[in-house]
Formats: C-alpha cells, sequence, structure tokens
DNA sequence: TTTATAAAACCGACTAGGCGGTTTGTAAAG
DNA sequence: CTTTACAAACCGCCTAGTCGGTTTTATAAA
C-alpha cells in the first residue's frame, strides 16, 4: 500500500475512534491509550501521526468543520434559487444537520473545549463570517440572528443531554425556524429600531419571491 | 467557631473554588488538588466534605441550580402582574442573567458532564417542568419554545466561547426575545397548527394585557 | 530485475507526573 | 473523653509523551 494511503487510513481510524469514544463515553474518556485501543492501531502509532493529544483534537475539529462545510455549501447552492436568505437557511439546516447526525460535529467541539479552550478560536471565526453574512442579506438582522440562535440552542442543548424536547418537536422546531414565511410579519415597534424600517419594504419584497 | 458553620465555610470555599478553576482553566483543569489549593483548605479537608470529586459536582450544580431557581422565582413574582407569559419571561431573563453572570451556572454544567453524564439528568427534570409551565401558558407554544431555544442558544454558544457577537449585540437580542410585543405579530400558515387557532385570540388578549 | 540504502510507518515498553482516593495524625468543638 | 474538622503524607492507577527497535515502502544504482 502507497505510504499516502496508509498514513491517510492510519490518521482515519484514529479520528474515527476519537468519534466514537467521545460518543459512547464522553469527552472526559477520550485518551491516546483509548484511541490505539479502539482504533487497533499501537499508541506508538497513532502518536507518529499525531504528535501531541492537541494535535488530534485539532484535526477532529477541522475533519468535522470541514464535513458540515460541506453541507452547508451544498445546501446554499440549492437554497440561493429559491430562498432570499440562503446563508441563514444553509446554516439553519447545517446546525439540524449536526443535531441529527450521530457522530455529531459538536462532540469534537466539546472535547476540544475541555482538553484546550483556546482551539475554539478556528469554529469562531468561521462562524462569524457566517453572520456577517447572514446579517447582510437579512431584512431583520436581528431576527435573522435570533433564529440562528434558536437553532443552536435547540442543537447544544440536546447536546448536552439536557434537552427537554422529544425528537418530534425537535423536528418540528427546526422546520419552523426554517420557514421563513413564519417569521415575515413581525412588528418591530422598538424606537432605536424604527430606524431601520427604510430597509424593510426591500427586504420584505425579497422575502416575497420565495413565493413565487 | 461552631462546627456546623465551620463546615459550612469550607463547602463554601471549595465549591468557590471551583468555580473559579472552572472559569480560569476550563473544565478539564478542574481536580481535587486543585480545588484544595485555590481554597486553601487541604485536600483532606476536601475530601473530608466531599467523599469523592462527583460529590462535589454535583454540589456545585445544586448550589448554582439554587442561585438561579431563586432568581427565576423572584423574577416571575414581578412579571406575573404585568406578564401574559410570566414562566417564559423569568426563564429568559434567567438565562440571560446566566450568560451575563461572571461565575456562571453553566460552567458547572460543562464540568459535570464531562466528568459524568448522568448528573446533567437533575437540570433536564427541572428544565422540563418549567417547559411544561411555559407552553401551558403560551398562546403558541412552539414559538415560546423556540424564544427560550434562542436565549439557551446565546447563552450556550457565548459559554463555549464561540459565540460570534458582541456584548452589546448580546444585550440586544435578549431584550428583544424578552419583549412579547415583538414576537405577537406572527402568522402560523401551517394547517396543522391551524386547528389551534381557537386559543389564540385569548391568548392575544392576554398579550395585550401588558401594555395596560 | 536485483540489490543497497534511506525514509517513513508502526510497535510496545517505559517514564515522570498528575489523578482520585486512603490512611494516619492532630487540634478543636461538644 | 468522644466526635468532628482538618492536615499531610501516601498509594496505586492512569495519563501524555518518549524512545529504541522492527517492518514496510521509496529511491536508485548496478
Amino acid at each position: 500500500m502507497d505510504n499516502a494511503t496508509r498514513s491517510e487510513r492510519s490518521r482515519n481510524a484514529a479520528l474515527e475512534a476519537a468519534i466514537a469514544i467521545i460518543a459512547r463515553d464522553g469527552p472526559g474518556r477520550l485518551t491516546l491509550d483509548a484511541i490505539a485501543r479502539e482504533s487497533g492501531l499501537s499508541k506508538g502509532g497513532v502518536m507518529h501521526q499525531f504528535r501531541t493529544k492537541e494535535a488530534v483534537l485539532k484535526a477532529l475539529l477541522e475533519r468535522q468543520m470541514a464535513h458540515f462545510e460541506e453541507f452547508s455549501t451544498r445546501y446554499m447552492a440549492k437554497a440561493s434559487e429559491t430562498s432570499a436568505n440562503p446563508n441563514l437557511a444553509a446554516q439553519l439546516a447545517t446546525l439540524r444537520e449536526a443535531a441529527t447526525s450521530p457522530n455529531s460535529a459538536a462532540l469534537a467541539l466539546v472535547a476540544a473545549m475541555v482538553e484546550n479552550p483556546r482551539l475554539m478560536a478556528l469554529p469562531r471565526e468561521r462562524e462569524m463570517e457566517r453572520m456577517a453574512a447572514i446579517r447582510e442579506e437579512a431584512a431583520d438582522p436581528d431576527l435573522a440572528m435570533l433564529r440562528w440562535a434558536g437553532a443552536m440552542g435547540l442543537l447544544l442543548s440536546s447536546l448536552f443531554g439536557m434537552s427537554p424536547l422529544s425528537k418530534g418537536e425537535h423536528q418540528r422546531l427546526f422546520a419552523r425556524l426554517l420557514d421563513d414565511a413564519q417569521w415575515s410579519g413581525l412588528a418591530q415597534p422598538d424606537a432605536t429600531r424604527a430606524a431601520k424600517s427604510g430597509t424593510a419594504p426591500a427586504a420584505k419584497a425579497a422575502t416575497r419571491r420565495k413565493r413565487a
């Protein structure tokens, strides 16, 4: 077997093992020995591919980010034809996907945070770019962020095993978050936001485009 | 000094130390030795008050829950006079408080989850009761839950150090979540939910009560 | 193709230190 | 004098990371 693919296979096995361990035993049980055991590699083999445990977490994080990045891109490509706010739609759908997916990306997030909170910088920066895109396309940027926050809350609370919601409710709520029509009729009675009303009509027109 | 108050003081010192450690160094660094160091107690002293590390986490969790329980109760007592949905208002305000507070309760949650996911059962059950109360008082239960999820998302994402939002935005979004007037004009075009519309008028009247 | 050499992948025993928890000792409270 | 609160040394296990050695692949000269 080729050297490159051999490495690739090993790295992959180690990361898959890491995800399995986190999902099964919790982030606290993720150790290098456990990864070696679970993956079938020796500890030396694991350490050859990743010089430190932090390197494992980083690779894991990047892998999961790439996975959902692809999902998001793919979704947005389709949504951009019909939706007035494809970025928001894509993010909501991606968060739903993350909440549904068994080898949840977010578990990697938790593990990374426990081990080294600094690793959070990567996903945070990516998230900031996305938020900017969401705000720019939104008729009501704050409402868009609240819809995003709602999806995030559903994801994280279920991830923490502290969601009071059933799976059915979960799905229904995500669907409602995604449905633009349900969020178009909101008042913005506050004085500080009234100044923004000049931009609202154009946005409403954009929203209506979806109906066509 | 009285024996009871001596114990009380020690337990308190240990728990305060635990919070400080989690906030400063992350949940992964919370160890019994670290608690002893930080609190000024000896390790033996800590172990005398808490037989296991899990006992520390449990006490920490209960303490933080009690703290926010009190906040919530206090808030609801006032809100119930003016708001049509005091339970929701209280929860939103409590989540905002938790997001603002430096020694965040939720940090204890993370630590507990890492160490022993089963500990999550306590807060989850409490949360389910609250959700039930929120749904019962709501004209649009799903919307109420989405507002709750939005607050949860704001809290948890900032807690994870992965919030893309500034403090100002945070505050503004929480304020909007809390403002019933901003959520009263929503359409419910879905057929399955249309059956519920019979209860909506009463709820709208109740919401209007707040303005008076 | 064969052979020589280097380089990369991999193994598993080992180390040093941190971990949760125990034991033994001491002083204060009751 | 008994019990409770605390201190400090201690124990065995687990941890991340190291290291010398072995196997597999890559390069390339003969």
